[in-house]
DNA sequence: AGCGGAATAA
DNA sequence: TTATTCCGCT
């Protein structure tokens, strides 16, 4: 009975995680979480509190004790759930605040990604990003997880808060376990139910429609497959995207629609209200904190939605705004911006530097960082900081680059001025690190060939002797005389040119993380081509197989095979390994940490001697291996970001955003490459049929490439530093 | 407490 | 794949 239109039903099943991820049929741990959550009967054993999407599980026994019924798995634990909540944080739907017992944080961004893919944020038109100030100046336009109110959140029509509404009571219900059963009659709702303190809900009969929750919905799968889905599907179902607040219309029946629990469905997080200042004050990641706070001007409402059985969906104008939010991020904070490539819909804003501000901020945080390594290195603890850096976008100048692709683009940002000031000393700060070797190598290391371990000694010794030397982190920029003995890297390219500047050229590419780290390599390819180089930065080149990689395998085409570019693929890339921030725009995140506890975060170069036995390097000078000699050697760098687990926690996954939970075949392929030292004498990827797809981005990316140009130019200058270190290359 | 590897179930 | 189970390590 419930049509889609009557019956408001909410979102389409596959809209749940639970559904569509394969594999799971039942429901998921964090939606079950989620589910106690917002139930108020539950408030004693688990609760929202503290940070934006955090909550504490306070009575863990209690919880898995419920889990445990809901999954019919009598011998569940806190421990054992306990694990299981620990495999969200690779997938980064979760992680762990620490510090605080039984409290974990769930990442929205990651959650709406995976379930509201179609949103078609273009649409969205003006709403967001533009209006709304970054900086959370009031209620209303800042992020709040947990929403105190539905109100601030939503949209300030109808609250479509839960399209189902409904349903609400039904959804209780179901919240409360009806869902499952275990089917020898032993109910897992009973469980619930019993925990339940009847807070006026009664078990009944189900309300539902059609066939009941439990193993019903599948309907709308049938009618709308995820991937297939168009987002107007979607807004069909809410009345259309003209009118998608909509009160969708007659949501007649809706009649006695169960108003949203006394409780927000999300209840109020303990969290500061309108107040501005607290709402800074959180310790997101100095640089990337994702936290919805400071940097997302909106976050979704996410809301229960009562039908199919206690899933949780997002007002789908709510999660347009969150994601155009999002999206924004992904260039502020290194998301993956692939994380939108199927989703051609949605445009990508550009990003959100803040121009001269920014340019202030980073350049403050450059000679924090400065003041820190040249006072001795030790700092850590001693900047405490003030804020989050973005924010304060209001004032911008008009910029060249106004060839957007949209006409929404945001106000903020042409940011990224960076070779605009002239002498500007370069915000990056590095750290030289040595290559680390393979998992394979590690693993295997005894029948890896000799090569191998020349190159791992190699550079090992050699620069990475220099690395340790160094101790801290050099950065280069103009004043690099003042970061701690800098010196031993080689940035010219061994055998070739240098433009005619006599600087290395170097492009930058995103490297597929490792492990919550992200990361942009940075490679000398002065003797690529240079249009190509272009079309790369056009293209935003997702982390392409770098050559390298394939050089050393046996059989590189066998390789090339992996990436067939096919949709499936694109969403490997979305959810397991989303690329890695657009190139160039990495390096800015070195000087955004500001956090106090930020103790380095500082990108790390990892420099890898050219390797002399490599099939296309000529045989010249043997490696660098443990000598403190000053080869040159084709320049390979790689940029890390990494800061502390703490930080980790605190934001780094937000604005990582996916990545990690990748294939372990494209780990090892990174790890490879971490050993690889060629240059790409192919045209830096272009080879191999297996470049990723990334197409998507042409067209919206065109804008941008003024900006990687800058990077670029900024990149160039702090490699001329280098190169400058070893002049007699 | 918490983490994460390993093996395994569904 | 997503848990579940065990378990050693911090």
């Amino acid at each position: 009975m419930k049509t889609p239109g009557d019956t408001g039903f909410a979102f389409p099943e596959w809209a749940y995680k639970p559904e569509s991820s394969p594999g799971s049929r039942q429901i998921q741990l964090w939606h079950f979480i989620l589910e106690l959550l917002r139930k108020e009967e539950y408030h004693d054993v688990i609760a929202w509190q503290g940070d934006y999407g955090e909550f504490v599980i306070k009575d863990p026994d209690e919880v898995a004790r419920l889990w445990g019924a809901r999954k019919c798995k009598p011998q569940m634990n806190y421990d054992k759930l306990s694990r299981a909540l620990r495999y969200y944080y690779n997938k980064r739907i979760l992680h762990k605040t620490k510090g605080k017992r039984f409290t974990y944080k769930f990442n929205f961004n990651k959650l709406v990604l995976v379930n509201y893919p179609f949103i078609d944020m273009s649409s969205t038109g003006s709403s967001v990003p533009q209006s709304a100030p970054p900086v959370p100046t009031g209620a209303g336009t800042h992020f709040r997880f947990p929403p105190s109110t539905p109100s601030e959140v939503l949209s300030p029509n109808e609250d479509l808060r839960s399209p189902g509404g409904m349903f609400s009571s039904v959804a209780r219900r179901m919240a409360r376990g009806s869902v499952s059963d275990c089917s020898d009659g032993t109910s897992a709702n009973s469980e619930i139910e019993e925990g339940n303190t009847g807070a006026g809900e009664e078990r009944g009969e189900r309300v539902v429609s059609g066939g009941g929750p439990g193993g019903g919905g599948g309907g709308y799968r049938s009618i709308i497959h995820p991937r297939l889905a168009s987002h107007e599907a979607l807004f069909r179902m809410y009345g259309g995207p003209g009118n998608p607040a909509g009160h969708p219309g007659s949501r007649g029946p809706a009649a006695h629609r169960i108003h949203p629990e006394p409780l927000s469905p999300f209840p109020a997080s303990p969290l500061p209200g309108p107040g501005g200042a607290s709402l800074l004050a959180p310790p997101l990641s100095p640089a990337l904190s994702m936290t919805p706070t400071s940097h997302l001007p909106y976050t979704p409402s996410p809301t229960l939605s009562p039908m199919l059985g206690s899933h949780f969906s997002f007002n789908p104008e709510d999660m347009k705004r969150y994601l155009q939010a999002h999206t924004q991020s992904v260039y502020n904070y290194g998301l993956s911006p692939r994380a939108f490539l199927q989703y051609p819909n949605i445009v990508i804003p550009q990003p959100h530097r803040p121009d001269k501000a920014g340019l202030t901020a980073e350049r403050g945080a450059a000679e924090r960082a400065e003041r820190a390594s040249t006072v001795g290195g030790g700092e850590r603890g001693g900047d405490r900081h003030h804020h989050p850096p973005l924010g304060h976008p209001t004032h911008h100048h008009p910029h060249p680059h106004s060839a957007h692709p949209h006409p929404h683009s945001h106000p903020m940002h042409h940011s990224l001025h960076l070779g605009e000031e002239p002498p500007h000393m370069s915000p990056f700060k590095f750290k030289l690190q040595p290559p680390p070797l393979g998992r394979k190598q590690r693993e295997g290391q005894s029948q890896s060939k000799a090569r191998q371990s020349s190159l791992s000694s190699g550079s090992g010794s050699g620069s990475m002797s220099s690395t340790s030397g160094l101790g801290s982190s050099l950065s280069f920029g103009s004043d690099l005389s003042s970061a701690s003995g800098s010196g031993l890297i080689s940035a010219s390219s061994s055998t070739q040119s240098l433009n005619s500047a006599g600087l290395p050229k170097i492009k930058v590419e995103p490297i597929s993380d490792i492990d919550s780290e992200e990361e942009v390599e940075v490679t000398d390819i002065s003797d690529e081509d240079p249009d190509e180089r272009d079309e790369e930065f056009e293209l935003f080149a997702p982390r392409h197989p770098r050559a390298s990689d394939h050089h050393h395998l046996p059989n590189g085409s066998a390789r090339a095979q992996q990436q067939p570019h096919t949709d499936e693929d694109l969403e490997e890339d979305v959810f397991k390994a989303p690329a890695p921030p657009p190139p160039g725009l990495m390096p800015f995140f070195t000087s955004q940490h500001t956090h106090s506890g930020v103790h380095r975060m500082l990108p790390i170069i990892k420099s890898e001697p050219a390797e002399p036995g490599e099939s296309s390097t000529p045989p010249s000078q043997p490696p660098a291996a443990g000598a403190p000699q000053t080869k040159c050697i084709p320049l390979k760098l790689r940029f890390k970001r990494r800061w502390s687990e703490d930080q980790r926690m605190e934001a780094s996954q937000e604005e990582s955003d996916d990545k990690k939970v990748r294939p372990e075949e494209e780990r090892e392929r990174e790890r490879q490459s971490n050993g690889q030292m060629e240059m790409e004498e192919d045209g830096t990827g272009s080879g191999g049929g297996d470049s990723p797809p990334m197409l998507a981005y042409e067209g919206s990316l065109a804008a941008p490439l003024a900006l990687h140009r800058r990077v670029t130019a900024e990149l160039h200058r702090a490699t001329a530093q280098l190169s400058l270190e070893n002049k007699d290359c």
